[in-house]
DNA sequence: CAAAGTGTTGAAATCCATTTCAAAGGAATT
DNA sequence: AATTCCTTTGAAATGGATTTCAACACTTTG
């Protein structure tokens, strides 16, 4: 069923139904005729024709790590809502540090002609920034504040500020930090600079908060905690970058003979939902994942709209959630 | 920069170029010039006239439910890989009950010509079930056994009855089975049946099994078990039809002043990550979620290549795991 | 040496909607 | 009645690739 087919029934010119369609003049008795066509034959235009005449189309490329975690997904699953709602589509491509990939996923948007691109954290390397850069649609960046392309992150550093200045205010003296490197890496290197300066503002030495850098699971939580433990067995107090990291971390803890929460304060970030069923609920930073997502999408559909002249970098809000493992 | 101008400077026709790029004949000579032309000027041919001449589209449509849950991100994750390394893209619909929604999903992928759909588990309706027959493109459906469809799914029913089985081997006698309802109804209906038949073969009356049947969330897990724990004082086993319901349900036994493992067993399934940090690492079965979302993938592209004639219903197995909670 | 077969090539048709342009009709103004 | 000004309308151009078809060059075969 192509427009041609429509108008000869409707006995007008492809032009009119082109006109019905996208709110052109039209006579009022065309256009009842040619409603009434469409839905009788239940024509819909050709989405490859519309785009290859306007140059237009209705989807944007999502660009997403590998890691399967909780976060991840709820910025996802803002995201597409938000575009739901405007009538535009996500196309998903997941990168695991493969530069390559995710480059040739950049240029397939570009000659699939998306209107846009939304990229979650992700590490930046010179080549890619310049592969950004190139690109000929606007680029909006999630979880992290890149320079030069309108951002929408977390306060990471304020959360893990606030986290630690409880922590200290909950009497912990040994405090240990347990921190995430892996794709947001810009927003575990804030947390960490967080965690110091609240410690160091508490009047400690920065060289005294000892520090562990792991992936973003459980077990590296729990290696890393247990190290802690058995090195330093004083330690009354681990601010953990993660609430998955945390939870490896509880398990350490219990296995220690010690009590979180009592001998030992532990706090993570993201209030994921398994945090208020653990043994000891654990105190953490709430993020606004969903929202992440939804203001990534809307900040790119003002840039498509041309709306928007100057990139915008969008800090979002944290609250801290105070469960008692402090 | 259009195929006519790369033509132009290579000194030969459109048609070369075209053959060039899809494998036509072509001598060496122009071969060569060609691959030189696209090389210097960065060419690349636009999907949307490829599209608007040839019909197909690297482009599969992918229907997700909101749940937020590790499992359906997982399945996702399988699918995209799968898609990705096969040249094709996975474009993302979410849906919440919300039918319309998902059936102009549908209908915007059928416009759009869309090679295909991989539906994530969801409670069919007549209507819907219509709109999907109706589909000019193939439909595989993942999490459940949709008569007419090619579809990967988990065996849930034998999953569940190993699992009560082997609760019932470790000694438990008053059992009770948390099921649950919402996106994965079949899957959830099946999970019981298999819990039930487990429990009749090991000679209980079916009548004796307290159900409840909640949401997929750790609250309803609590609530629900709570209940139990106090209708029913004398339970010495509690089996959840998820692992997250199972973590809520965890809680409540804590609360209740026993203890999990010892006094009463439990089990959930989808082996999460977590489960082996709870206080008593939690058995579970395992199900292979990013295969199935491979699989799910593999299906549908060997439909597409029309190398397939019938519908395919891939049961995917399991396994137990067990981590000493029974 | 003619005939048949093989492999290259480019002109032109095609896919389907949008949009420009000019024509035509009708209403309003002089 | 003549002119101007809208509004409505369809013919035709357009976008960028693919694919058919016929022509051509070159081998191979009889």
């Amino acid at each position: 069923m192509t427009i041609k087919e429509v108008a000869e029934l409707a006995g007008v010119s492809p032009a009119a139904v082109s006109r019905y369609l996208n709110g052109g003049s039209l006579s009022k008795g065309k256009k009842d005729i040619i409603q009434k066509t469409i839905e009788e034959t239940g024509y819909r235009p050709s989405v490859a024709a519309q785009v290859m005449r306007t140059g237009r189309v209705n989807q944007i490329g999502v660009l997403v790590p590998k890691v399967n975690s909780d976060s991840v997904s709820q910025v996802l699953a803002g995201i597409t809502e938000e575009l739901q709602n405007r009538g535009y589509m996500a196309v998903l491509g997941s990168y695991d540090s493969e530069d390559e990939k995710e480059i040739n996923f950049l240029r397939a948007m570009e000659t699939n002609q998306a209107a846009g691109v939304i990229v979650m954290a992700m590490n930046m390397t010179l080549e890619k920034k310049k592969v950004y850069e190139s690109l000929s649609m606007p680029v909006v960046v999630t979880g992290q504040n890149f320079k030069g392309f309108s951002c929408v992150y977390h306060d990471d550093y304020n959360a893990m500020r606030q986290l630690m200045k409880k922590m200290i205010q909950a009497g912990r003296k040994h405090i240990a930090y347990i921190g995430a490197f892996e794709q947001d890496l810009q927003a575990g290197e804030a947390r960490r600079r967080g965690a110091e300066a609240a410690y160091v503002e508490a009047g400690f030495e920065k060289k005294q908060l000892h520090t562990k850098t792991v992936g973003f699971t459980a077990e590296e939580g729990y290696d890393a905690a247990k190290d802690i433990l058995k090195k330093y067995p004083d330690t009354d107090g681990i601010l953990c970058a993660s609430d998955i990291i945390a939870v490896g971390a509880l398990q350490a803890i219990r296995e220690s003979g010690k009590k979180a929460g009592e001998d030992i304060g532990i706090a993570g970030v993201d209030d994921m939902w398994m945090d208020r069923f653990q043994e000891i609920p654990l105190t953490s930073a709430h993020l606004y994942f969903k929202e992440c997502g939804r203001r990534a999408a809307k900040l790119l559909m003002e840039e498509i709209g041309g709306a928007k002249r100057m990139k915008e970098q969008v800090c979002l809000d944290f609250s801290i959630v105070e469960r008692g493992s402090l």
